[in-house]
DNA sequence: AGCTACATGTAACGAGTTACATGATTAT
DNA sequence: ATAATCATGTAACTCGTTACATGTAGCT
C-alpha cells in the first residue's frame, strides 16, 4: 500500500506529473521507496479515482501534454491516518545472500566476482549520496524540521551503502584467507 | 524468482517438508529471504511439477502425513545456472522512511515513537543473531568453506540490525536536539 | 475447554515486473 | 541516421499477502 503514500507524501511538497515523479523516484526517493514508471502511472490513476489527488492538464509547445497532479484535502487525511499506523520493517529478500548459501556448488571465484561487483555498485551509490549530502546538507545547524527529516532518509541511504561495502570487504577477506 | 532458488539451496543440504522449510525460513533464512508458509507450499508444488524436486510421503503416527522433498539433479543444474547470473541489489521499500518524509503533518512525537519502536525491534533481532553467532560460530578458524558462507549470511543480518539501531539513534538525537 | 504445534492445502486479491504501444523534440 | 529525453498509457504475468479450510495430538 505504501507506494500510494509515498506518492502522496511527495505531492505534499509540490505538484508533479507522472513523468516528474518517476524521475524523482529514480534519483532521490529510491533510497527509501523503489517504483517503476508503470507502477507510478497506475497508482496515480487509482489515487485520482479515490479523490486523494487531482490533476490538471498543462498543454506544452513541442512536447506532449503534461498531467500535473496535486494532493487534495482527502489525500492529506489519508496520509495522516496512515502515519499513525505502526511501520513494520521491510521484508528482506537478497539474492546475493541466497547465492552465498549455494556457493559451494561452483568454484569460489564465481561468488567472489558477485561480491566484488556488489561492492562496486554500493560504492558508486555511496558516492552519489555523499555528493548530495555535501551539496544540500553541509550545515546541519541551519536545517528546518522538514529538512532534517529529508536529511535522515539520505543518512539511511548512506549508512545502507557503507554497511554493504563493509560486509563485502569482510566476506572477501574471509573467503580468500589462506 | 529467487524464492524457488532459496528453497532449492536449502534442500541442497537436507530433505525437508513444507512445514519444516517454513520453520527454517522463520528462524534462520529470514535474514536473507522472507517467505510465508503459503508461498512455500505453492513454490514446492511448482518446483515438483518442473522436476526440480521430488517428494516422498512419510506416514506418521498421531500426526498428519509428511511430504519430504529432495532436490533432483535437474534442480541442482537449475541452481548452478542461476548462480552464474548477476545478482542485483534488492529493491528498497521502507515504510518508516516514507513516514519520516511525511512526518511534518503530525506532532513530532508520532514519528519519534515510530523510530523508537523500530529501534526496539532491531535490538531484539540483533540479540537473536548474536546468540546464534556465539553458539555456532565462536571459533572462525575452524570453519569449512560451507560454514563460512553460512556465517557470512548471519554477519549480514548482524550488520543490518546494528546499522538500523545506529540510524535510529542518530535520528532520535537529531530530532530531539535543543 | 481452549491454545499451541503439527501438517497441507485452495482461493482471491494486491503489488511488482516486463513487454508492448505511440509519438514528438533535441542532441550527437 | 539514431539515440536519448519527454510524456502517457494498456496488457499479461508473476510474486506476495490475506483469508479460508481441515484435522489430530498434547499441554494447561
Amino acid at each position: 500500500m505504501a507506494l500510494a503514500h509515498t506518492i502522496l507524501a511527495t505531492l505534499g511538497d509540490e505538484a508533479y506529473s507522472g513523468y516528474d515523479l518517476w524521475k524523482k523516484f529514480s534519483q532521490n526517493i529510491k533510497c527509501y521507496w523503489q517504483a517503476s514508471q508503470q507502477q507510478i502511472y497506475r497508482e496515480l490513476g487509482k489515487l485520482e479515482k479515490q479523490g486523494a489527488i487531482a490533476s490538471q492538464i498543462i498543454p506544452q509547445e513541442g512536447r506532449p501534454d503534461k498531467k500535473l497532479y496535486q494532493i487534495t484535502d482527502k489525500g492529506i487525511e489519508i496520509l495522516k491516518d496512515w502515519l499513525l499506523e505502526q511501520a513494520e520493517p521491510m521484508a528482506i529478500r537478497e539474492e546475493l545472500l541466497v547465492k552465498v548459501i549455494a556457493a559451494k556448488l561452483l568454484p569460489k571465484s564465481v561468488i567472489l566476482e558477485q561480491i566484488q561487483r556488489r561492492r562496486q555498485i554500493h560504492t558508486q551509490q555511496l558516492f552519489h549520496y555523499q555528493a548530495i549530502q555535501q551539496d544540500k546538507f553541509s550545515d546541519l545547524s541551519q536545517l528546518s524540521y522538514e529538512q532534517k527529516c529529508s536529511y535522515l532518509t539520505l543518512r539511511r541511504g548512506i549508512r545502507y551503502e557503507s554497511d554493504w561495502i563493509d560486509w563485502c570487504n569482510e566476506a572477501i577477506a574471509l573467503l580468500t584467507e589462506e
